[in-house]
Formats: structure tokens, sequence, C-alpha cells
DNA sequence: CTGTTAGCGCATTCAA
DNA sequence: TTGAATGCGCTAACAG
């Protein structure tokens, strides 16, 4: 059995407040107390019980990264584990723990519980002093429950709701710079594969796509712009649809599509840059690895996940609940060789 | 503010027992009551509060994923994903909770905090009522850790320690497969690039390649084993190393390697399978996306993470402390193009 | 500066 | 079958 505050109360011969002053970092502790109850707290190695700690705090300490609908899309893509770590580190920088909430697809066997109870459940239980939603389409449900509780939360991904904080990449410039090199170079038949239209980032950069085009004076073609699903296979059939409409330029809105945009291209016998150049978003560590390496745009995919857990933390510590914070770091043309620029 | 136990009872018109009885699916109540107080909680949205209740049963159906020293590996090789969604869907079927422990290998800048104060602190205060341990080397100090606080525990891999619980997938035989089907090719010079040693799965896998030629009578040729890390980028490395020693074949211990061993070949000029057979471990998605296909071993990645946890799971709903569970799951040889068997 | 007191919300005896 | 009482381990007023 673990030590108690009780315990090391007795030990240290003072009262439970006095020890609860000293391991909450509280002034009014004389300082030769202070280092008595210290000393036997490392000699019992004393650590506060979390449970008892919360039900009088009101605050746990834990918040939870909510990924829903877990499509395939999460686990082929380097995206998910690359903000992760973002997410993570900064839990541990701030002290704070990070509970993972991921909703597969397909129901569980055992559970009889829908995606939506789980939700309810864990947000109401309080396990959680507050949430970052990644990955969730515009009309998920877990909003609708996140603001009906008063739940504190952080979007890592735009979304227009008066009473939403994000944080989010600048999609719509990204790709708009993306589109614009491609101009750039002379060509005029740009493609474009997107990610799925229910997300606003898939959304934003088909927008820059537009801007970039119409900002040049060329009409908008639609049969030049195909929705993909952000996966290597859903770019490689996307280009496939794309083929017949002869673009020389090819926009794809995340590296992976990118990737399977090239297989495509390979099967039909296509040269990448010679006979069509390709361009991604992302910049995830394979798209420099791939033949011949990817062109794209690089977002800061790991800062992501730190901003919206930091910008999350300071909502919870400072509860200034009338703001609305929003966060949108900028975004990189990274120059490869896909795009037919002579690289050094 | 939600409500609570207390205040459904009111409403209801019973004691906070009965309710405490009805959520918790305890018999001896009568059912009409029964059936008023669900209508209650229904109505009220009632959700019991998790750090209360936490309190009184000594338990918290958290269960933590350890990821000791998260290194670069992790979050390119399409592994860790796969894994997790495993671990997550089990925790879903089974209504217990997921807390992630990803340590960066880097000190987070705002902690002053290591990552063996870390343990401690997400151990000892009972957070979580068991752990899943993954990816760690042999000499983690968190084994020490989990072994000395008493928390339940399931590694994922291997680890002989007579109290180690783990599910694990059969490297030795899966390597000796892989090795057995090139030697079946008529390969005598067979290299192999190896995980980092200090792990077991990357051991077991040698231990299979030496087991395959051992039996078929060949002497084992120190210079044809190089040590990789996993990683792509090593086994690049590790393959340009072996080169001099002109192998007919590399068994690499795990796809991301053999990815990188195959670009290391391609720059030398070297065609595969046609001039090097390579075969890789894992199947991770992308091993049948390359060109040419991977031939691979495939382990069962999700299912091991399902298996942990539903492991760990039994082990804390019946503690039998004195038996100790181990699992191995079988791994399957998946041949491809790489080998130079010509499939059909 | 320190101790006493009173909950936080729930599960769980024990009586009735 | 039900209710009243007790305590899980801690924080936070409030006194002193």
């Amino acid at each position: 059995m673990p030590p108690t505050l009780e315990e090391v109360a007795k030990l240290a011969g003072v009262s439970r407040s006095t020890v609860s002053r000293v391991i909450n970092q509280q002034p009014n502790v004389r300082p030769e107390v202070r280092e008595r109850v210290w000393e036997v707290i490392r000699q019992t190695g004393y650590q506060p019980h979390a449970a008892a700690r919360s039900l009088a705090t009101r605050r746990t300490r834990v918040i939870g990264l909510v990924i829903p609908q877990a499509v395939t899309t999460l686990f082929t893509d380097p995206y998910f584990p690359i903000f992760m770590r973002g997410v993570a580190d900064a839990c541990n920088a701030h002290n704070y723990h990070l509970m993972l909430s991921l909703f597969s697809h397909r129901r569980a066997q055992g559970a009889p519980t829908s995606q939506d109870a789980l939700y309810q459940q864990i947000l109401r239980s309080r396990y959680l002093d507050g949430v970052v939603v990644s990955s969730a389409t515009l009309d998920d449900p877990v909003f609708h429950h996140l603001l009906e509780d008063g739940v504190p939360f952080v979007i890592a991904g735009r979304y227009p709701h008066e009473r939403a904080n994000y944080v989010d990449v600048d999609n719509v410039v990204g790709a708009r710079m993306a589109v614009e090199h491609l101009l750039r170079l002379g060509h005029e038949r740009i493609a474009t594969i997107t990610g799925p239209l229910n997300m606003f980032a898939a959304q934003d950069r088909l927008e820059g796509y537009r801007q970039a085009l119409t900002a040049r004076g060329i009409p908008i073609d639609e049969h030049l712009i195909v929705e993909g699903d952000f996966t290597e296979q859903g770019g490689q059939a996307a280009m496939k649809r794309l083929l017949p409409y002869r673009p020389t330029a090819v926009f794809a809105a995340s590296d992976m599509m990118a990737i399977g945009a090239l297989k495509a291209l390979r099967e039909d016998g296509l040269r990448v840059p010679e006979d069509i150049a390709l361009v991604g978003f992302d910049d995830v560590p394979l798209a420099s690895m791939v033949d011949p390496a990817l062109t794209t745009v690089r977002q800061p995919i790991e800062q992501l996940g730190s901003m919206a857990v930091e910008l999350l933390i300071s909502l919870l510590e400072n509860p200034q609940r009338e703001t609305v914070h929003r966060v949108v770091l900028p975004t990189e043309l990274v120059i490869r060789a896909s795009c037919g620029v002579r690289v050094r």
C-alpha cells in the first residue's frame, strides 16, 4: 500500500494541510518544515493519488486527443504520428497527461456502444479537463457534444463556429503557392486532386488552387478537379480519372495522394516531371525519398500538435471564456524534382 | 453543473445506494424502481463522475500505453499506428480508456522532469489500472518501476523476466522461414540487416537467420551480418556496408530497412531481384506498393495490440497473480517479386 | 505560519 | 429489497 498524505503528515509531525501545501508548492510554510516534509516524501516515495486530487480540485490534468472516425487514412499517412508526437511532447512539457480516443470505423465487436455514446461517456464523466480534436469532418457530432457539455476544446484545423478555438495551417496560401509555382513554370492545364471535401483542409487547399488560377486569368475547368481521400490509393484512382483530360501538371492535396498519382502516371508510361509535373502537400518524410523527390508544401505538423495543446492549456489555466483564440501557422513551398525545376 | 448521484436519487425518490445499484447493474432492485431510476438518469443525462468512482473503487478503467524513448522509428514506421489501432479498438470494445505515454528522445523544453520521473509520476499516482509496454529496449528502466510498484502490465514483445506477461509474434520462426525461402531459391551468400540488437525482436530475427543457415550446414559469415535500426535510412546505410561482401540475397529485419536497402542497391546499379534477392519483415502496407513488391514476413501487428490489451484486461479482472501469461502469434511468409520467384 | 473542519461524488458495508 | 452511515485521499476555507 502506497503512503497517503495522512501518513506522510504523521511521519513529518505536521498536519495534512502542511504536507499538501508542500507538494503543491504553496507559500506560507516555514523553510525548515518544508524541508523536513520533503525528506519524508522522498523516503516514503509518496505520490498524490490522482483520483482523490481530482475529486477535490475538479481538475484532472488530463487532456483528450479525439480522433473521430479513424479512417484508414490516419494509419497510412505519416501525418498522424507526427502530429501526435507534437501533442505528446507538449503534454509532457506541461505535466499534463494524454488520453487517446480513437474511434475505429468498424464497430468493435464486444461493444454495443456507439461512437456517439463513447463520446458522451468520456466527456461527461469528467475524465478530461479539455480536448484536442483532429481530423474531424465538418459535421462530426463531437463538436455538438463538446459545445453542449461546455468542455474546453481546441481543434486542429479550421472550424468556423463562433465559439471554436482552433489552430490551423494556412492551407489556402500553401496551395496557392504550389499552383503559382506551376504557373510560373509555364503550365496552364493544371489539375488538382483534392482531399475529401467534407474536411476544411481539403476545401481550403482547393480554394488556394482556384485563387491561383483565377488571379492569373485562367478559367477553372471542373474536369481538372477530382476529389480524392488523402490516401495513396485514392490519389492513384483520381489520377486515372484525370488522365483523359491531359493536364500538364497536377497539384495533389497531400503527399500520399501525389505518390499514388505518381504510380498511376508510371503505369500509363508518363514520366514525371518530363511529361507531367507534380506537386504534393505536407512534406512527410517519404516525400523526399520517392523518385522523383516531391515538390511539396511543407506544413509544420508537429508544431500544429504542440500549439493545439498549448492553446488548450492556456485556456484551461486562465479561463477567459469571452475570447476565442485562433492561430494560423504558415506553410512553405519546398521545391524538389517532381515539378520540373532543375535543383542543384 | 452536471447532476450527481444524490440529485438523481432525490428525483427518483430513492436513496443514493439504489441509484448506485442501478447504474452498476447490480441485482436486488425491484424492476419498477430500476425502471424509474433509469428514466431519471436518462432525463438528467447523469453520468458517474470518474474521479469519485475511482476513489471509491480504487480502479480507473484506464490503461496506459507506454512507449519509451519514442525514437524516430516509431514515427516513420507504419508499425506504430497499426499497433495502436489494435490497442485502441480493444480498449473501446471493453470500455476501457487509453492513456498514451510517449516519451520523446529530446527533453521537452519546459519540463525539468526526466523520463524516469514521468514514469514514476504516472505509475504511482494510480491514474492507471495497468500498462501495455511497447518497443522498449531490454534495459529500459520502466520494467523495473512496473515490477517494483506492482502495476499489472503486459509487454508487446518477448521479455524473459519471470514475472513478465507478454504477447509476441514468432520472430524466430518468421525469420527462419524467410531465409529458408532464399535457401530454397539457391542462394548461399545470404546477408541480413538486423534491427537494433538491444531489442528482442531484432535478436530473435537474427536468431532465425542463424538457425536457417546452420540447419543447412552453411557457416555463419559475420561480415554478412550488419546491424540496422529499423529505419529506412538505417537500412540504406547497412546495405552499403554489405555491398563489398557481395551477398546474392539479403534478409532485412523490417520492411522499412528493406526499402532502404532497395535504394542503396539501385544507387549501386544493382537490380532486384535479378542481381540480388531481397526479403523484408512486417508486411506494412508500403511493402506491396514499392517496386519490386517486397517479399516479406507478415506479422499480425494489429492483433498484437488487441491481444496485449485483452490479456491485460483479463489480468485486471481476474487477479490470479500466480500465473504468468504468454502468447506468441504466428507469422506468415508473403511471397512477392523482390525475392526472385515468379509470381503468377 | 499551521491545524481543524468540511466537503468533492461515489461504492459499500451493515441494519432494517 | 432498501436506506443510513462510513470512508476512499485530497484540497480549501477558516480559525487560531
